[in-house]
RNA sequence: GGUCCGGUAGUUCAGUUGGUUAGAAUGCCAGCCUGUCACGCUGGAGGUCGUCGGUUCGAGCCCGAUCCGGAUCGCCA
């Protein structure tokens, strides 16, 4: 007796190419169909899924087997493929069916509390729970394979390019900025802690201390961080450093990865170079430092139209350094009713604004929450500079630059999304350039690095570091598709009295910088090439090639909203002793 | 930590003003059925309405607390 049935095929390949062949498969039943004396069952594997047939030119015992076959009972058959007398043509191997002669039932199995079907909407989370077998959905091996693949391309071209992949380590050493550190406590060395690595951003600078010239790495990193649809506390990114490289180095290489992932996988060929935009216009043009540019309505600055105004809003806005700005939702007058716009004014509380003013402009008449603060030719000034015309939304904030950046933003991608704008078959890639080096904190005026601490300044701005930091580009870049940072990065400070600079001006201690970073410094000291890298969120990048919203979809055993493994049900409380040879205090209650 | 939404059969959901024995679909079980592919037909099983407390003659429905889940803001260099 054999223990397993050798296949000859996968399930999904069988063609009518195989008319009259004997063929061995294993799989799944995915379905019986049983019409009194003729019983059809759909065999699934990763590759798809065929027909299998049953009838009466088989022993009784065989048949009887056959009957007793229930979903996602694990069988191997032996027959013979036949064409089909009804054919389907909603499945690939619709042609053909086996006629099975031999059948094995190598488990039998539970009725699964799930359904194995692409275009189920089951609860979430228990498809996370049961995810081995929300994973035998075809949609979800697709995109576990995709995501193989993308992770192949980068291999291949990243070694093309001369890029050597580097283990970093796991267990690392706390870091002071930036996310929450997920933290491993030392036996050997009790009380101490490492954390593990948000990034490999020290190890691949030490790696080009190193002479390593070109590194790359498909990096898990850790951020002990609340989770959202595209975030969770461990994640995959594609991490590389470069030496003897500036910008336009690092951009270069980086679009000829992107143009073969696009090429190889989406038979898209993208134009290269990609559009760069300086922060600052991506601001003033879509509110966002992530601009989605599949269509319109982008930002107006007003401040000039509405500076005599007596409207308090407006006249507070400005009086305070703030901004007064709009967006022109056109042909959408009609489409939003007041209770959608006090929605929308809503929805934009969350960003700190106060208030939104609307314009519907009308083929006879433009309405307002404003009309009675300006006249008829003060509102047509205004909605000129939206270029406004009959049947138009005009949408305007004014407040803090922040808030109104935020609130237009938001409203800009959301009023797209309700109107269907969002084009999930068009890819508008892009690099957002020119980053502030520093941003303020609004209550204590402290500065802190936008990106990382070992962000090179753009050089035409060192002597501004000292007189107006907030004015400081960094030599930094993000790149972006369809509104989602997919990845980013920077030139470093190479030079060991720029980066002391640079700490000072983070208001760091001497002190703090020599226990966090004094090892980097030190690496410094001894002959450091100028270099730079970047690292994309590779679940994203899946996620957005893969048409997915969420990249829960595209991770094999992805965490809930509570950072929760529903599989394993991690994290878990342990045993005193365990956490005694740590060196930890029992404080947490246990249940 | 804040805000919002949700929790009813294995699953997805409905459940009117608080009123008889809480329904549907699907799944599951049994019987019949030789061309189905969402097979069909007949019958059946399946519920602590998240939990606790309150109001009431009476609570799936109202009130309070609490637990769980999701979205979002804060946070994420």
């Amino acid at each position: 007796m054999e223990n397993v049935f050798r296949r000859t095929h996968k399930c999904g390949v069988l063609t009518e190419k195989n008319i009259d062949e004997r063929v061995v498969l294993n799989g799944w039943i995915q379905k019986r169909r049983n019409l009194g004396g003729l019983i059809f069952c759909d065999l699934r594997d990763k590759s798809g899924i065929v027909q299998i047939v049953f009838n009466d030119t088989i022993p009784e015992e065989l048949f009887e087997k056959a009957d007793s076959l229930r979903s996602e009972y694990v069988v191997g058959v032996k027959g013979i493929v036949k064409e089909r007398q009804a054919k389907n043509k909603e499945l690939p191997t619709g042609d053909i069916e086996v006629f099975v002669d031999e059948l094995k039932i190598y488990s039998e199995a539970e009725t699964p509390p799930i359904y194995i079907k692409d275009d189920d909407d089951v609860n979430e989370n228990l498809r996370l729970k049961y995810r081995y077998l929300d994973l035998r959905k075809g949609k979800m091996q697709r995109n576990l394979t995709f995501r193989h693949q993308i992770a192949k391309i980068a291999r291949e071209y990243f070694d093309s390019q001369e890029f050597t992949e580097v283990e970093t380590p796991i267990l690392c050493k706390p870091t002071p900025e930036g996310a929450r550190d997920y933290l491993v406590p030392s036996r050997v060395n009790p009380g101490q802690f490492y954390a593990l690595p948000q990034s490999p951003q020290i190890y691949k600078q030490l790696l080009m201390v190193s002479g390593t010239d070109r590194y790359y790495q498909i990096a898990k990193c850790f951020r002990d961080e609340d989770l959202r649809a595209d975030r969770q506390p461990e994640f995959t990114q594609i991490d590389l450093e470069m030496s003897f490289v500036d910008v336009d180095d690092v951009i270069g290489i980086q679009e000829g990865f992107l143009k073969k992932i696009f090429k190889e996988l989406m038979n898209t060929d993208i134009q290269l170079p990609l559009p760069r935009y300086p922060y600052k216009e991506a601001m003033e043009r879509f509110g966002s430092d992530k601009p989605d540019t599949r269509f319109g309505f982008e930002l107006k600055p007003l401040n000039e139209t509405v500076k005599d105004s007596e409207f308090v809003v407006f006249k507070n806005a400005l009086a305070s350094g703030g901004d007064v700005r709009g967006i022109n939702i056109e042909g959408a007058a009609e489409k939003f009713s007041r209770k959608d716009i006090d929605k929308m004014q809503d929805a934009i509380k969350h960003f700190g604004a106060k208030g939104l003013v609307w314009i519907k402009i009308g083929e006879t008449e433009t309405t307002s929450s404003i009309s009675k603060f300006f006249t008829p030719e003060q509102m047509k000034q205004i909605t000129d500079v939206f270029g406004g015309k009959a049947g138009d939304l005009i949408l305007i904030v004014a407040d803090k630059a922040k808030i109104v950046y935020d609130s237009l933003g938001f409203l800009r991608r959301d009023l797209a999304g309700k109107l269907g704008l969002l084009d999930d078959s068009q890819f508008n890639l892009l690099w957002v350039v020119d980053f502030p080096l520093f941003e303020q904190d609004d209550e204590t005026g402290e500065y802190s690095a936008m990106h990382h601490p070992f962000t090179s300044p753009n050089l035409e701005d060192l002597s501004k570091l000292d007189t107006a930091p907030g004015e400081v580009r960094a030599r930094a870049y993000d790149i972006v598709l369809n509104g989602v940072e997919l990845g980013g990065g920077s030139i470093r400070i190479h030079d060991s009295s720029l980066q002391r600079k640079m700490f000072e001006v983070l208001g760091l201690s001497e002190e703090t910088v020599k226990n966090k970073f004094g090892f980097l410094l030190e690496a410094f000291k001894y002959g450091t090439p100028p270099h730079g890298g970047l690292a994309y969120g590779l679940d994203r990048l899946v996620m957005l090639l893969a048409g997915e919203h969420s990249i829960r979809e595209v991770m094999a055993f992805p965490k809930n909203q509570a950072a929760v493994d529903m599989v394993s049900d991690a994290p878990t409380f342990v045993p005193d002793d365990q956490l005694e040879e740590l060196s930890i205090r029992v404080t947490a209650e246990k249940e």
